[in-house]
DNA sequence: CTGCTTACTTAGTACACGCAGA
DNA sequence: TCTGCGTGTACTAAGTAAGCAG
């Protein structure tokens, strides 16, 4: 089930330097580097070129790279993007007129509405369509109703306990509840995982000794005595008398569970209705931290109505609570787009209700980004130009600024912010230490580091020829493994350098550009030819060039070996089909292998042994669908009170198997084919054939597909990067409907795209 | 500046649900 | 009609970045 894609610390005593003395170590090399704030680059460069080229002139050797440094610059991005360099048309100026009538239109709409209850379910407001001022006021009037508590904790059955060491446990209730939360993760990775028990452990004694220890005198000390099985088991059995309600029982209870939420799903925001997100408290559980994360296997406490502020306007009216009960605080902060939020007491950060991904402040928020993303292709020629050139600087902060934008634009690398010691050790450009970057000259980089999430990034790549240089000197002596690669930098330094190209730049928009640009130069490379369903795996395709891009990975599903296993088989038995329809070609008509010897060379293409292991599968196929037929029948039968089917019916039904089995015998044998039809024609069998080809074609596509797709994440991408008006364009231009690409939540996030976009739009 | 707080965006996973194929 | 499995959504962790106080 689990891939070994989320890679931890492979060695748990080797923890990172203590800030301290990373600090020291970094103040300690400045001095040594850099006590000027300058450097002569020729001194260092020499060093460095003599270590990887031997000897070459200094000057010569300056602006040969110059040229290189160029070449490899475009060539490197072009490689990326597909296609060089497209034109971008400017945005058509009629845009303003046609927003601005349709604002008027909008509020006669409004006058109107106003007493007819509210308009359809997605409420109709255009806000694209509007202009917008101010954008740090995010609303004028909000009401909600607050949120959904997770409901009390129902204690176990007095049958159900902890056992330790072999002897039951009565634990109080509080406690009880937290050794369910870990007694339910038994059979998980986290429950193997030794800081997950440690910080659960600690955690949960801490909880029993708040209230007063077990009731019947057992101490608890020994993580290892403590079997929480029968509590699994319980929750176990639960689970499957759930799904064993019946279908109305079930329904049923959605009804009910949808009746309480109805109040809490919207909320009204300058009079309309919008939808919220996430209108539930996260209920206590473990914290299930991704990684090596220290805190992993925490206990996440129980959030009350006394830890919650809630935002909303000034005459909203406050959502009612049980009787003793009262909200943390109400807050009206028209400047942010949170309904409620609470401290969290894992790493004491905030937790925020917010409006849900199709809401229109959401959509102006994505809109805004991704007019960010395509502002930045004005500027990106000027500041390639600009790091490829400070690749030389004489400042050493000015060589890392480069080098790391360079990362950053070209590899699609995070910015990568610092991170405390109680965080899982993850990192980005500006957080790359020594030992996250290996060196093959003369100029081919080996990054290996885990990024966001602990996934690992790791990639084999020939940069620029100065860039690696830069990082040799970034990674001199006495730096080591443990040090920081970037000393001088950090995200906030590297968006205050990047403000003054384009304001609003930051490292994170070259991710958005570059995936956006990507996709779009793949789009463009599509004909627009063949079928809806080849249209779509080509789209996937580049949506799949984007994720790679962005290194978008996710876990191999527990089945996918065993997929993967099922379509070769299938294919195999296709080929098997067809070469078999060939044969029986021939033995109609012999003289056909010397009209088309091209078309029968692959008769020969499988071994006995194949042709042999194809037949047992059919065969055992077969036999288990007797099976399954015989007593399903049954079934209905009793079911109908009619007379049942008999072993000898069953037997019937086996022989004839039997019978193909020995035929196929046969035939393995003598390679003489017996076909059903009798009066079959070489014509016949030559349109079956294609028809046959055609399905392997389609099968083997679908495969590669899926084998391709089986670590990548297109989601991430599509719903983050991938400016959805490209999407929008690709559908109508190339007439595949919206619903393929776009899933209906997908499509109401992104309903300003959808609604507002002419098909000679681009990135 | 630096470090901390706050707000918002991006991320993979768990699991429910629905649909295709037997 | 049932089942298996793949998709879509809910969930919440883990990033980025702005802003502010000291």
């Amino acid at each position: 089930m689990t891939t070994e894609k989320r890679q931890y610390s492979s060695d748990d005593e080797d923890t990172p330097l203590a800030q301290t003395s990373k600090r020291r170590r970094a103040a300690q090399l400045e001095e040594e580097d850099d006590d000027t704030g300058s450097f002569d680059s020729d001194t260092v460069l020499s060093q460095v070129s003599e270590t990887l080229n031997g000897r070459t002139p200094e000057l010569e050797e300056e602006k040969k790279t110059k040229i290189e440094v160029k070449n490899e610059q475009t060539k490197k991005s072009r490689k990326r993007q597909g296609t060089g360099l497209k034109k971008v048309k400017k945005e058509s100026t009629t845009r303003k007129v046609k927003t601005t009538r349709s604002k008027i239109k909008k509020e006669e709409e409004e006058v109107d509405g106003e007493d007819e209850e509210e308009e359809e379910e997605d409420g109709g407001y255009k806000w694209w369509e509007a202009e917008k001022e101010d954008d740090s006021v995010k609303w004028t009037t909000l009401k909600h109703n607050g949120v959904i508590f997770p409901p009390p904790y129902e204690p176990l059955p007095s049958h159900v306990k902890l056992y330790y060491d072999k002897k039951p446990v009565d634990l109080p209730v509080k406690a009880e509840e937290v050794a369910g939360f870990y007694a339910a993760l038994l059979g998980s990775d986290h429950a193997k995982n030794p800081v997950f028990q440690k910080n659960f452990f600690n955690d949960f004694l801490e909880v029993l000794r708040e209230c007063g220890g077990t009731t019947n005198n057992i101490e608890i000390t020994d993580f290892n005595k403590c079997d929480f099985s029968k509590m699994f088991e319980y929750f176990e059995l639960q689970k499957e008398q759930r799904k064993q309600l019946s279908s109305q029982e079930k329904k049923q209870l959605r009804l009910e569970r949808e009746k309480l939420e109805e109040p809490y799903k919207f909320c009204e925001l300058d009079g309309r209705k919008e939808q919220v997100g996430n209108f539930r408290i996260e209920p206590p559980g473990l914290f299930r931290g991704r990684g090596a994360h220290p805190k992993t296997g925490k206990l996440k406490r129980r959030v009350y109505p006394e830890d919650v502020v809630l935002n909303l306007d000034k005459d909203a009216p406050i959502p009612p609570l049980p009787e003793g009960q009262k909200w943390g605080e109400i807050r009206h902060d028209n400047t942010v787009q949170w309904l409620a939020m609470w401290r969290e007491n894992i790493s004491n950060s905030f937790k925020y209700v917010r409006f849900a991904a199709n809401s229109s402040l959401n959509g102006q928020s994505d809109y805004k980004k991704f007019e960010k993303a395509r502002q930045l292709k004005d500027h990106i020629d000027a500041i390639r130009k600009d790091y490829t050139k400070n690749l030389k600087s004489k400042i050493m902060l000015e060589r890392q600024k480069s080098v790391a934008i360079y990362l950053i634009d070209v590899f699609a690398l995070r910015a990568g912010g610092e991170k405390s010691e109680d965080e899982a050790d993850t990192v980005g450009c500006c957080s790359l230490r020594y030992e996250h970057v290996t060196l093959n000259p003369p100029n081919t980089v080996i990054f290996d580091f885990l990024g966001k999430d602990s996934i690992r990034y790791y990639q084999e790549v020939e940069v620029d020829k100065q860039v690696f240089k830069n990082l040799a000197i970034f990674k001199r002596p006495p730096k080591q493994p443990g040090d920081q690669l970037f000393d001088r930098l950090d995200p906030s330094i590297l968006n205050k350098h990047l403000q003054h190209y384009m304001p609003g730049l930051t490292a994170k928009v070259f991710r958005t550009y570059n995936a956006s640009k990507t996709m779009q130069d793949q789009l463009d490379l599509i004909p627009n030819e063949g079928t809806v369903a080849e249209k779509l795996l080509k789209y996937n395709a580049a949506n799949r060039t984007v994720a790679i891009l962005c290194n978008h990975q996710r876990s191999v599903t527990k089945n996918h070996a065993q997929s993967v296993q099922k379509a070769n088989d299938k294919i195999k038995e296709l080929e098997w089909q067809k070469i078999r329809l060939k044969r029986a070609i021939l033995q109609l008509d012999k003289s056909q292998l010397k009209k088309r010897p091209k078309y029968f060379e692959e008769i020969d293409d499988l071994t006995k042994e194949d042709e042999a292991s194809i037949h047992k599968r059919i065969i055992e196929r077969e036999i288990e669908k007797c099976h399954k037929k015989f007593a399903r029948e049954n079934d209905k039968r009793k079911f109908e009170e009619q007379d049942l089917l008999t072993e000898s019916d069953l037997k019937e039904w086996l022989d004839k198997v039997e019978e193909t089995r020995k035929n196929y015998e046969e035939e393995l044998e003598t390679r003489e084919i017996k076909l059903k039809a009798a009066n079959t024609t070489v014509e016949k069998l030559d349109k079956q054939i294609e028809k046959l080809d055609q399905r392997i074609q389609v099968s083997a596509i679908q495969l590669r597909d899926k084998e391709e797709n089986s670590q990548v994440s297109l989601g991430t991408s599509k719903i983050n990067y991938i400016d959805p008006r490209l999407s929008v364009v690709f559908c109508k231009k190339y007439g595949v409907p919206i619903e393929k690409i776009f899933t209906k939540s997908l499509r109401e996030k992104f309903k300003w795209a959808v609604e507002s976009v002419d098909e000679n739009w681009r990135f």
